[in-house]
RNA sequence: GCCCAAGUGGCGGAAUGGUAGACGCAGGGGAUUCAAAAUCCCCCGGUAGCAAUACCGUGUCGGUUCGAGUCCGACCUUGGGCACCA
């Protein structure tokens, strides 16, 4: 008998679903179609174990959908644009063209042997001319439907590099390459209207059914909704056209516990006082230098400057408050300019004490805790949840008791009765800014003109195809220093003009490639008819850390190719199911260096926690995600020569929930490889042995059913692991089931189908060997006999005060009197009641009983 | 700092509010073998006990329930995201 080699099948039987034609997709009415996208790769070189273990995801998913009569869409291509290709190009001189495409053959050539059930004729990478000139096209429609406009926004500035830089490029406020302090400057930038839509993908998120719920609340909070005051503070003796200051306020309730105004450093109002005010521009340009990102501004130190000007409180024009330009507050987030009410606000009390500001309260406790002491007392500022009740002693309606929601609704009222402001809604969802000012994007399509100013470049010019002939000897954009690329005419008047060396943020790429997948080589954007064949997306999958921005920017992106005609409606929430998986990690293991500084070492290096070469003992860190700096990585490549795709897809699958984290160890690969040994070997067997059918094996044939059963719910659910448990299982009953009768071989051909869409090769040579006819991919999946699904006598577990002591076994439907009088006959339970009666019986059929004393 | 999630044996983990630890790894014992590899069988949360069994046990503290790993509240730790990484 053969042993199992992997290396000997898995490239036959690849090349017999190739011959097939297996996984091509082609539009049919017979069957409903099933499309399962995993989110597609950046070719960074080296396919990784998070790779092998999302497209595995997707492969059981594609092949299980195959099995059960589904027309399957499953597709794969390339996030092929972004800066790693023009670090690369930068460090060794190359082309991010070659080198990007050098990297997509690599990758291509190391995930085939996975075997994955892919239509490959679809492949198309987002730096393909024919996808980049389709999605300027794409732009073009957006640019005419008005859901593009261009404004003013900041960027990262390195001054040396004279090059703006990505928010990871800025450690520690300096640029990452010239270590120079990092400034904030403002461009002139194009945006695309996502806020317009706040609301509708806000409400639209009711009816993702099928996403992860943790997902759509992330995504809810991220576009943040809310209800609040926008008012205006009456400015005394302001500047030039500068009389009011207008803020937004979700808690309008506490505006009678004001103590300052604060503007952002951005502010109009700042921005004209730091012409006569050398301080405050030096303070100011302090702010401009601090980072862009929303996390460094929240941890920073709270600073504030104080402008010397002052405004009215509007409900008492003898109340004046001062104004300070303050380095946290947003200008792209309500106006620009808050109140701050220090007594409930930890922030603005920290400020309020650095400043020497009054702390007033609003309100307070309903019924103050022993030690409760207010905030002008215990610096600390009072802030329950908006709906537990309060006293207000400083609101509108006098002393009252009643939660921060009624309050604040009760203040938007009144505020509007007097003439102060109106209640609006803002979100916190602010517009996609999409320019960048690198080379290896996708261009926008846009010419300046002298004449016509900005003008969209005609469609018949379409793509507008990036120059090869860059260099990337020095930093920034190579398109703004080109030669000749710049230079073209105006599509409105002819005359010459400037082209725009922005090209677009790679988030744009990934916003409608699945929608692309449906009819890749259309000569517009996407076919209507395959589109509306295709879409949505029946199952989509990807990391985690996918949950808020390309999720959110792929359905604005929906919205916006239906409206310009690109998608049909149903399109609009184009994920129907959405799952997000965990990372692939390992263990770091680590020696230190004359200097006492970290050296790390691949997990092929260490045995035993000693190096191989040299013996030293080495640190063992836990599991991280696999990164090349820690050089925590396990290739796929290796472990599919040295154990087959099949091993490296059945473990990746096996040992943790897919949501979770897995760590990539080398004893469960090995185990895996076992395993899977182990059937090769039972099968055959059983395959091999032609002893007359005779008994009739049922309790063989109850475990089947139940393994049917059961391994479909889990591959149904994404219960991967727990459908492998159970394949383990039923495994290791086959392999002690009685040789030779009927229901043993009927159970390897279950248990060879049920496997499939995990080890799609050793699958299929059992297949083969069980002298089934046809393909495995192509067997229709097993049903289970619901009759064979439940047995006749249950065990039930007797409890007294909710600890077990006792079981009885019972039919299945017995009635409860009776289940009831077996199990107060129970040994432990009289021992237990001693002669009393109970206070209590519960039974719950089939699952358990429970006696109250 | 803000938003989201996860914490269960030596390890990965299982468990519609109903016998906590399925299944796998590691470990221990045995069979087979001249020996090994491979394979097969048994044991395997802690404490006490020869045992039957008893008590404890799902990050911490509290609550709801006949019954809580599961639901609620607070906290701790770890991970993801924070708008120019992909």
């Amino acid at each position: 008998m053969s042993r199992y080699s992997a290396a000997e099948i898995e490239a036959k039987w690849q090349d017999a679903w190739d011959k097939a034609g297996l996984f091509r997709a082609t539009r049919s009415a017979d069957k409903p179609k099933y499309y399962v996208l995993e989110m597609f790769p950046y070719p960074s070189g080296r396919i990784h174990m998070g790779h092998v273990r999302n497209y595995t995801m997707g492969d059981v998913i594609a092949r299980y959908k195959l099995a059960t009569g589904h027309n399957v869409l499953h597709p794969m291509g390339w996030d092929a644009f972004g800066m790693p290709a023009e670090n690369a190009a930068m460090a060794s001189g190359g082309h991010p063209k070659d080198w990007t495409y050098s990297n997509i053959d690599d990758m291509r050539a190391q995930m085939k042997p996975l075997g994955l059930s892919i239509d490959w004729s679809r492949e198309f990478a987002t730096c393909d001319p024919e996808y980049y000139g389709q999605q300027q096209a794409l732009f073009l429609d957006m640019l005419e439907k008005g859901l593009v406009y261009r404004k003013n926004a900041v960027v990262n500035w390195d001054p040396v590099d004279m090059t703006v830089l990505a928010n990871e490029q800025v450690e520690n406020g300096r640029g990452w390459r010239s270590g120079a302090l990092v400034e904030r400057r403002e461009l002139t930038q194009w945006f695309f209207r996502i806020s317009d839509f706040a609301e509708d993908l806000l409400e639209a998120l009711d009816g993702l059914d099928n996403w992860p719920a943790k997902v759509k609340l992330m995504q809810a909070n991220w576009i943040g909704r809310s209800r609040g005051l926008q008012f205006a503070f009456s400015l005394i003796d302001g500047p030039e056209g500068h009389d009011r200051i207008e803020v937004y306020t979700t808690r309008p309730d506490t505006l009678m516990g004001a103590s300052f105004v604060g503007v952002s450093p951005d502010h109009p109002l700042a921005r004209q006082l730091e012409k006569d005010n050398a301080d405050l521009a030096a303070f100011n340009a302090e702010c401009r230098r601090m980072g862009t990102s929303e996390e460094e501004l929240e941890k920073a130190e709270k600073k504030g400057f104080d402008t010397g000007l002052r405004v009215r409180h509007p409900f008492d024009t003898s109340w004046e408050l001062p104004v300070y330009v303050a380095n946290f507050i947003l200008m792209d987030y309500g106006t620009g300019a808050i109140f701050g009410c220090p007594a409930h606000d930890q922030r603005d009390l920290d400020f309020a004490n650095r400043y020497g500001l009054p702390v007033v309260s609003t309100y307070e406790p309903e019924t103050p805790e022993e030690g409760f002491a207010r905030p002008e007392d215990s610096g600390i500022a009072y802030v329950p949840p908006k709906s537990e009740k309060v006293r207000y002693v400083k609101g509108f309606a006098g002393d009252e008791v009643q939660t921060g929601e009624q309050a604040i609704d009760a203040a938007i009222d009144f505020c509007e009765a007097n003439g102060v402001g109106q209640g609006v809604t803002k979100y916190r969802l602010r517009d996609w800014g999409l320019s960048r000012q690198r080379y290896w994007g996708c261009p926008i399509p846009v010419v300046h003109c002298d004449s016509c100013g900005v003008v969209p470049e005609a469609k018949e010019n379409l793509p507008v195809r990036l120059p090869d002939d860059v260099s990337f000897d020095q930093p920034g954009n190579p398109l703004d220093r080109h030669p000749t690329w710049r230079d073209c005419t105006c599509p409105a008047c002819g005359k010459a003009a400037r082209r725009e060396t922005d090209t677009m943020d790679t988030f744009v790429d990934s916003s409608w490639y699945f929608a692309r997948f449906t009819a890749p080589r259309a000569e517009t954007p996407t076919d209507m008819a395959e589109a509306d064949y295709w879409m949505n997306v029946d199952q989509y999958i990807g990391g985690i850390e996918h949950a808020i921005l390309h999720l959110l920017y792929s359905r604005f992106f929906a919205r916006a190719m239906h409206l310009t005609g690109h998608l049909p409606a149903k399109a609009v929430e184009p994920f129907d199911a959405l799952f997000t998986q965990g990372m692939v990690t390992h263990e770091i293991y680590q020696t230190r260096d004359a200097n006492g500084r970290p050296v790390y070492h691949l997990p092929e290096e260490v045995e035993d926690g000693k190096l191989k070469a040299t013996g030293e003992a080495v640190e063992v860190i836990p599991s991280a995600k696999m990164s090349k700096s820690k050089k925590n990585v396990v290739d796929p490549v290796t472990i599919i020569e040295e154990f087959g795709a099949d091993t490296a897809r059945w473990f990746v699958l096996s040992d943790s929930p897919p949501e979770r984290d897995v760590e990539w160890t080398a004893a469960g690969a090995e185990a895996a490889y076992k395993h899977l040994s182990r059937v090769h070997r039972i099968v055959t067997e059983i395959a091999a042995s032609d002893a007359p059918a005779n008994d009739h094996d049922e309790a063989l044939l109850r475990e089947m059913h139940k393994a049917i059963h059961d391994v479909t719910g889990g591959v149904e659910s994404f219960g991967f692991n727990a459908a492998i448990a159970r394949l383990y299982a039923f495994t290791n009953t086959l392999s002690k089931s009685q040789a030779g009768s009927d229901a043993r071989r009927q159970a390897a051909r279950a248990l060879v189908k049920l496997m499939s869409p995990m080890t799609p090769h050793l699958s299929e040579e059992l297949w083969a060997a069980l002298a089934q006819e046809g393909l495995a991919a192509e067997a229709a999946w097993p049903q289970a006999d619901e009759a064979m699904l439940v047995d006749d006598t249950v065990t039930l577990p007797i409890q007294v005060n909710g600890k077990r002591r006792a079981e009885i076994s019972v039919p299945r439907d017995m009635d409860k009197a009776e289940v009831e009088k077996q199990a107060l006959a129970a040994d432990a339970v009289v021992k237990a009641l001693d002669g009393a009666q109970p206070k209590k019986v519960i039974v719950v059929p089939g699952r358990i009983v429970n006696v109250v004393i």
